[in-house]
RNA sequence: GGCGCAUUCGUCUAGGGGCCUAGGACGCCGCCCUCUCACGGCGGUAGCACGGGUUCGAAUCCCGUAUGCGCUACCA
């Protein structure tokens, strides 16, 4: 039998971390078994849907290369991929379990019920209310029919026994069947509750694995036996622990970028991403952590998922971004920042000599969003940072460092890194200051700021003229 | 409140009875390198939630407690 997975998001906003660490290890588990990615949009909620949203997400799994072999863009042979189309599967359904006395209606108003929970919160039968018109005569049901009272669809969960899901990353979880109260499968207005259409598409699909968040380990139960009724196979679990926030609460907009577009946005590669999200959770051997997206795929296993829920720690996803940063050759580099900057709309795009500034930033970058503050001044011309110009004025070296530099430097024959580091070291003989004390005006001078790529090599790329000019702007200044 | 899941350094994790005086990584600290920032190298800091069992032996198995999280919707 082939691995059939899906990653079913509600379009309810942007893809969220967790949302992709579920899509990626649906998609590697799929992968490692030459099984297929299905991705279906579970849009029953049309009040929380949010425009774009799909797109959205599609735009995002892109990104990532994370690729769906059905989908409502790519379709395909268990289509319609969006909940939305399918009104006449959970229709069918409904019926079925409807004249089989598996399901039933309910009239109960949502103040009645809301009356009824509050009364049964405390005793021993919290699920009582759910099952308040399970049984009701055929004068009860006409009184309310005739009431003109809108019915919503209820599956008639058994009062005894126990349902037991075989996890594969918990393990045996056993729920009370008297716990779990009467379903709600259908709404009043006819639309399907998530705990029909979910289901009921995954067995129509064929999937055999079921890969999500642990937030929906409760609602197992029920959709076991609504699939089970319908006599059908319950696929398999997998139950994904929550990603958590610095304070131990689920991963959310106020712990900062939650999004993968933001992180796409602050310059972050989609395979470092995609590497820290999977060991998230998830590891190989305890030790290796850098990963090819193939190693990633032959390795990974649902064996070796963490159940516990794991904090998302930014600094160690900025430290593998740099990593894969170093670790690209000089022109995927290049490419990479340029798409950076047009994606994010710099002034400094499309600059032709952006290239030459790779090997200067390469081994400085943690992503590309801290391209711009660390070698921008270099390729536009633009104000100081003021708190760098500040420190240059108190300088009190200042004055005879930078009118010692513009002489040096106005004489060397060839303006090479070379050829300015020796002339700039003859001015620290010249003064008797340390290279650290003697540099740091011509830095902040020079690039407008204390930190920056090498002072030679960025003196050379500004050129004879252009340093110069920056450095009598700068003495003037003092 | 009920039900469920979880619990190894600050964080991500290895560990599935003796190989553990608990390993790796990020972070942090120190040293080296050094024109700033980084990178790199070296070293260090820090943990089995608690209490009972089981066993010759427990981070590993069982029970309880605590804590955290999730669910408890005509959301998903």
């Amino acid at each position: 039998m082939t691995v059939r997975v899906r990653f079913a998001p509600s379009p309810t906003g942007f893809l969220h971390v967790g949302g992709v660490r579920t899509a990626l290890y649906n998609w590697l588990f799929a992968r490692h078994h030459g099984g297929v990615t299905v991705l279906r949009i579970e849009d029953t909620d049309t009040e929380r849907e949010t425009e774009g949203a799909i797109e959205q997400i599609q735009r995002s799994l892109d990104w990532l290369g994370l690729d769906f072999d059905e989908s409502p863009r790519t379709g395909g042979p268990n289509g319609p991929y969006l909940q939305s189309e399918r009104a006449e599967t959970y229709q069918a359904a409904v019926d079925t379990l409807l004249e089989q006395g598996l399901a039933y209606r309910c009239y109960q108003t949502p103040e009645e019920l809301e009356a009824a929970r509050t009364a049964a919160r405390h005793t021993d039968d919290p699920a009582a209310p759910t099952r308040l018109h399970r049984d009701l005569t055929s004068e009860q049901i006409s009184r309310f029919e005739g009431e003109g009272r809108p019915a919503i669809i209820r599956f008639r969960t058994p009062l005894e026994g126990e349902t037991v899901i075989e996890d594969l990353v918990r393990g045996r979880v056993a729920f009370e069947h008297r716990l779990l109260g009467d379903t709600v499968l259908m709404r009043g207005g006819g639309a399907p509750t998530y705990q029909l259409a979910n289901p009921l598409d995954d067995m129509a699909m064929g999937i055999t694995h079921v890969i999500r968040g642990e937030d929906l380990l409760p609602s197992t139960p029920r959709q076991k036996l609504l699939i089970e009724a319908l006599g059908g196979t319950f696929p398999t679990t997998a139950h994904l622990s929550m990603i958590l926030g610095p304070d131990k609460k689920r991963l959310s907009k106020r712990h900062g970028a939650a999004s993968v577009e933001e992180f796409r946005e602050q310059g972050y590669l989609p395979h470092a991403l995609v590497n820290f999200l999977a060991l998230l959770g998830w590891s190989w051997d305890g030790e290796t952590e850098i990963m090819s997206i193939d190693e990633l795929i032959e390795r990974f296993s649902l064996e070796r998922v963490n159940p516990a829920p794991a904090v998302f720690d930014h600094q160690k996803l900025a430290w593998m971004n740099g990593a894969y940063l170093r670790e690209l050759g000089a022109d995927t580099y290049a490419a990479a920042l340029e798409e950076h900057l047009v994606d994010a709309d710099s002034p400094l795009a499309g600059n032709p000599r952006l290239g030459e500034l790779v090997p200067m930033v390469q081994e400085k970058l943690g992503a590309f969003g801290e391209f711009d503050a660390l070698a921008g001044s270099l390729l536009i011309d633009r104000e100081p940072d003021p708190v760098a110009w500040e420190k240059l004025k108190a300088d009190e070296n200042a004055p005879k460092v930078l009118d010692a530099a513009i002489t040096m430097l106005g004489a060397i024959a060839q303006f090479s890194p070379d050829a300015i580091e020796g002339s700039l070291r003859s001015i620290c003989d010249l003064l008797g200051l340390k290279p650290k004390n003697a540099f740091t005006p011509i830095r902040i001078a020079v690039t407008g700021s204390t930190v920056a790529p090498g002072l030679y090599e960025s003196i050379a790329f500004l050129g004879r003229d252009e340093a110069l000019a920056r450095l009598q702007r700068a003495r003037a200044a003092l």
